[in-house]
Order: C-alpha cells, then sequence, then structure tokens
DNA sequence: TTTAGCACTCAACGGCAAAGAGTGCTAACA
DNA sequence: TGTTAGCACTCTTTGCCGTTGAGTGCTAAA
C-alpha cells in the first residue's frame, strides 16, 4: 500500500469508472472506449457520461489516450489505485491450492532447489515470470566447520541458525594444519554462534584493528580465516532465480514490439538489477506491488512485480513474486503470491 | 565431422557455389538468387548457369527454396556440407584472443562461478547465447568429510581429484555421533580414494547385498551414508549454465516469427533437454557441430549447436559451445569456442 | 557447354478508399 | 443541473489492387 493522500478525491461513479476501464483493459489488453464499459458493465449510463467522466480521470492522471481516436488505458496512477483503493482481495480456489501445495518441493536443508522449484511454481501458476530472492542479510550463524583442502585451501562450511548450510573455499595466506583450523574453528563457534552475519564482520574489522591481536597468535589467526570466511560469505549473500520468462513472450503488448521484448529479457539477465528492485520489497510486509515506472530501471518500467518477503522463524529468508505486464491479473497474483509466500514460510519454519 | 560417405561427388565449380551461398546467406539472412552470386563472387559465370548448378544442388538436397520465386537458402544438409568440407579454418585474431584472456574469470576451486562467467563471455563475444555444461560422470573421488548438522542431518563434503569441491546435505535413517560419522569418512577415504564415482556406486550398491555387511556395523554404517552420500550427487552430477538467450532475439530469423521465438526460448528453460544435446557432445573429441535437425528435439531445429569439452588433466570437465541460429557463422565461432576451451582447460589443470 | 533472352511466378510495396472505433462539443431533455 | 442524443471530426485499421522487382525455368543460339 502506497500513501493515499494527495489523490484528488473520487466520486462512486469515477471509481466505478476507473474500476471498470482497468479491470477491461487487463482483460483483453486492447484501449477501452466509452461504448464499451457502457454495454458490458451495468452501470445504467449513456457512452456520452462516461465519456466525461474519463475525460475527467484523464485530466486527473489517471487514463491516458494512446492516440485521439483511441479508447483509454490506465496509466501507473491508474493502475496504483486500482491497486490500493478499488480491487477486492481474491482468494485462491481450493483447487488451486491443493495444486500448489501438492506441488511443492520437499526441503532438506538444500535452498537451492527450492528456490528454483518455487519460481518455476510461480510462473507456471501465474502464467508470467516468477520470481525468488535468497539474502543472508538477517541470517544467524551457528557454527563453522573449517575443513584442509589442500594447500593452503580450506573449505569453510557454516550452518546457519535456520539449518541452512552455505560453503566457501578459501584461500590462507599460511598453510595451516588441521589442528590449527580445528582450534580456530572452535574460537569462531564459541564467539560467534547466534550472531547475525552482518554484525560478525563488523565484529572482526573492528578486532583487527585491536592492538592486542598483534600479541596473540591464535586471535590473528582466527580473524584472519574468519574475516575470509565471513567476507567472502557476502559475495553470494543474496541469490536470485527467474522461472518462466518466456511466458512474457505471449504477452501481447510485447508480442509486436520487439525491441521491447528484447530490451526486458536483457534486463531480465542482469541480475544485479533485479537484486536492487527486490531488496526494496524485503523492508516491505505484506503482498508488495511496484509499478511500472515505480522503480527507477527504465527498461522494466512496463512491467510491475508482486512480492512478498518469506520468513523462517522470525528471521526474513527472502522474497518471492511475480514479474509481469503493468496489465496483470493483481487480485489473481496477489493471492497466489500471498499463498505461496506463506507455504514457504511454513516450510521453512517447521522443516 | 559427420560420415563424409554417401554424399553424391560434388565438382569444383558446384562447390564453389554451394559455398558462396552459403556465405551469402550466412550473412544477409536473405535467400540468394544467381544473380547476386554471379555480381558478388568472381566466378566468371552467368546468372544463367549459376542457375543451372544451383538446380542441380537443390536437387541433390543442399538447397532449398522458401518459394518459387525466392532465391535458395542452405538446408541442413547444405550446411554439413558446408562445416565439413568448405569452410577454411579460421583463427581468432591476437586482439580477440587477448580479449577473452583478459576477461577470463580466477578459479579458486569454485566452478560455479566460473561456469556462469564463461557462458557470459561466450554470448557477448559469439553475440549468439553461450552454453556451458559440467559433469561429474568422470569425476575420480578425493575425500568426504561428514559434518553432523542437526539430528540425523548430515552435511557430506566431498572434493574430487581435480580439486572441486561439493556438498550435500543428507538425513539418515539414525542419528549418529560426530565420532562415528569420523571413523565412517575414513573408512570411506581410505576404501574409495582415487575411483571414479561411476566406480564407487556400484561397489556400494555391490557390497549392501553381500551377507557379510549384515554382521559388521560400521560396514553396515558405512555403506548406508556412503550410498547415500554418492547417490544424493547423483542428482547434481549435471550442471547446466545458459548465458545471453536474449541474443537470439536479435537473429532476423526470429524477430518476425514470435511463434519460434516462444517456442525456442521455452527450449532453453527446460533444461534436461539441454542436458540431453549436450551430453552427446561430451564424448566428440574436437570441436563438434550440431545443426538443426540432427538433434531429436524439434524445438531447437532452427539451431546450431557448436560445442568443445574441457578438462582438468586427462579427467573431462564438462563442455562448453555457442548456441546460435542454423544461420552462424561457423568459422568464427569454432575458433572462440575452440580457444576458449583450451583456456579452461588450462586453466583447471594448472590451477 | 555456356549464355542470352523470354515468359512466368510470386512476395513486397505503396497508394487509396472504406470501415470502424472513439472522441469532444453542443443542444435538448428530465 | 446533470444526463444524453446527435453530429462532425480524427485517426487507425483493413482490404484491395496495381506495380515493381527479384528470381526462376526453359529454349534456342553461340
Amino acid at each position: 500500500m502506497r500513501d493515499t493522500a494527495g489523490y484528488e478525491p473520487l466520486d462512486e461513479r469515477a471509481r466505478n469508472i476507473l474500476m471498470a476501464v482497468v479491470q477491461s483493459f487487463i482483460q483483453t489488453a486492447e484501449p477501452v472506449g466509452s461504448r464499451t464499459i457502457s454495454k458490458r458493465f451495468e452501470f445504467g449510463l449513456s457512452p456520452a457520461t462516461i465519456r466525461n467522466v474519463m475525460a475527467d480521470l484523464e485530466e486527473m492522471g489517471f487514463l491516458e489516450q494512446p492516440h485521439t481516436s483511441a479508447g483509454r488505458v490506465p496509466t501507473d496512477k491508474g493502475y496504483r489505485y486500482y491497486v490500493d483503493h478499488l480491487q477486492g482481495p481474491e482468494a485462491l480456489s481450493a483447487e488451486e491450492a491443493a495444486l500448489i501445495a501438492q506441488r511443492f518441493p520437499p526441503y532438506r536443508g538444500e535452498m537451492d532447489e527450492v528456490i528454483a522449484e518455487i519460481s518455476r511454481l510461480l510462473s507456471e501458476l501465474s502464467r508470467y515470470a516468477g520470481i525468488v530472492l535468497r539474502t543472508l542479510a538477517s541470517a544467524v550463524f551457528s557454527r563453522v566447520e573449517l575443513v584442509k583442502v589442500r594447500g593452503p585451501q580450506v573449505l569453510a562450511i557454516f550452518v546457519l541458525e535456520s539449518g541452512m548450510v552455505h560453503h566457501k573455499l578459501i584461500t590462507l595466506e599460511e598453510e595451516m594444519t588441521q589442528d590449527e583450523l580445528q582450534r580456530i574453528a572452535n574460537y569462531l563457534n564459541q564467539e560467534f554462534a547466534g550472531q547475525p552475519l552482518r554484525l560478525i564482520r563488523q565484529r572482526i574489522a573492528e578486532r583487527m584493528a585491536e592492538e592486542k591481536v598483534q600479541y596473540d597468535q591464535l586471535l590473528r589467526q582466527a580473524m584472519q580465516v574468519g574475516g575470509k570466511t565471513f567476507e567472502e560469505a557476502a559475495k553470494k549473500d543474496e541469490e536470485i532465480v527467474l522461472g518462466g520468462t518466456a511466458n512474457i513472450i505471449d504477452q501481447p503488448e510485447f508480442q509486436s514490439n520487439t525491441e521491447r521484448m528484447k530490451e526486458l529479457l536483457r534486463a531480465f539477465e542482469d541480475k544485479s538489477r533485479l537484486i536492487r528492485i527486490l531488496d526494496k520489497c524485503l523492508e516491505e510486509p505484506g503482498v508488495n506491488v511496484i509499478i511500472g515506472s515505480e522503480t527507477p530501471f527504465k527498461d522494466v518500467h512496463e512491467c510491475s512485480f508482486v512480492t512478498r518477503t518469506f520468513h523462517s522463524g522470525d528471521r526474513t529468508i527472502g522474497v518471492l513474486g511475480v514479474v509481469g505486464p503493468k496489465r496483470m491479473a493483481y487480485p489473481r497474483v496477489m493471492a497466489l503470491v500471498d499463498y505461496t509466500a506463506n507455504l514457504v514460510t511454513q516450510l521453512l519454519t517447521q522443516g
């Protein structure tokens, strides 16, 4: 939900007509005219009256015309108003809910496969693209194991409080024995267990600057290894998976315009930008909708994002959702995303 | 290289003209007529003569006409003949080779990032899609570490001879102590170090059937854990990454035909089919070319694959390559793929 | 054997008129 | 005063049609 202030007040009739335009356009992808609305919806108003109202709505910035003699199309502001104030909440049908639950992947501590499967599931059910971001930003450290691989290469496996496991291959400045590594691991576990990764990184940076670290060999080595372990982790802090991008080709708005389509597919290949967008969603509670130009990235201004965070216990693990054209079936997709996020949370929490 | 037998012998002139048609079509994506060839190539032949030869080539199945009054287009058989017998080997320019070497990712035992980066590199340089398959089929086991996570969950980390590291979370039937796990790991290391994963799986299956295993607790437990460890590994035996799929949208043959484009993008999303295709390439030494209908999968009949295996020492690690339209700049792409595969092999071998 | 000439085919292009959807404005109506 | 019918106007879409041009196959001459 965005701030609702700053809108000119719309009377009942204007709201109804705006709703009719948005819904009709979402269904047909054709600009909608006054005649169409007058026929298809039972407002008991003539096209002429509707025209007047639509002209008002256009002036207020909710609608626009592709060209003079065409019908109207919602603007981003129009979609926003629709999402925030007009659409009723839609529940998933029982069959659909059952279908999702049935297709739900099993979880055995390996997030990667779950993420991939969920994004596929979301894309199939929405017929748009599915997207999942997994973050370690608020992950809590539980334990690390250090395994000598060969030479100065060491495998650091760290287990998170949520039961998730990550591993990183790090290269030390000087070779150490497995015994030394064991001692270091013990130290790190004792010192940092139960703390968020974010904080640990900070602590290590602080300690390394402290004087006494210079004199204590174990401490010095521990900080070196710990630094590498947790710093390296940062690189994989966020993992993002997209599924079903081919679905967007079916959308008529891109069919005719291959230029836009190319732009969009390229945007989807550049994960870093998507991460930036979804990062914002991590802070939003509940189902979050981003419409077209509400993101700062021009190549996705023709898209909307519907997302929701998912958790393990009270830790935020990531965010999942659907990317589709602005002309998206919002109520349905929002219900789908909400339901799926709940299921994932359940899976991770009790798993 | 395919079998060269079974071709009607082509005389010098026919070969030249076939080559001209293929090259011209690769360049322009337009069906090529007799007039064009007569002008652009210095054969000293009139269009009429060329027409006769082209008619012969069409009868033999090397060329075809989209419609009566259009020029000719190579068939898959035509491309095949071109690739096998007509194109000269092309070397990468020094600048390009340098560019690749410079953009080459560093390697520190983590394959995942290398694979992703290589596929991106291949796609950027070829302007088609880059593809990399990593396989464990011929991987050799070096060492395993078993780490208790919580309850019956155990993290199995296995190091391969090539220095690569994989991990799998497995769930035991009964909880074990870290000490027991350590003993089991020792046993597995002693027993199986230096053997291919493939073979190990087989051995374990055999042993589990043996009678004496029933009486020896350590052995029984070891087989149970080993079975899970190596069996689980099979699931991730093959990993495939595609980069730059958006590039294919630029190809004129797909621009006009969104139906084909959709089909192709969907095919790219179904990794299992791509794996099947690339699996075949694993057995081919040298640069391998697959043209259109030479794969059994209809959705990629408009594409060609150019691939080459890469190695660590004498072990095959995977296969990399480029996927593009059949109308592909074969000599250039083949040189690129060859060079890149060599670099990767070098990286993995000395790394 | 090669080539010039010719009749033929067919996609592509441009122009044009008709159709159709939609609008804004005005005047009449309840 | 709000609503609506009517109307003139705009502009895209569609279909039609003739023209153009690239390309072919065939035949007959060099």
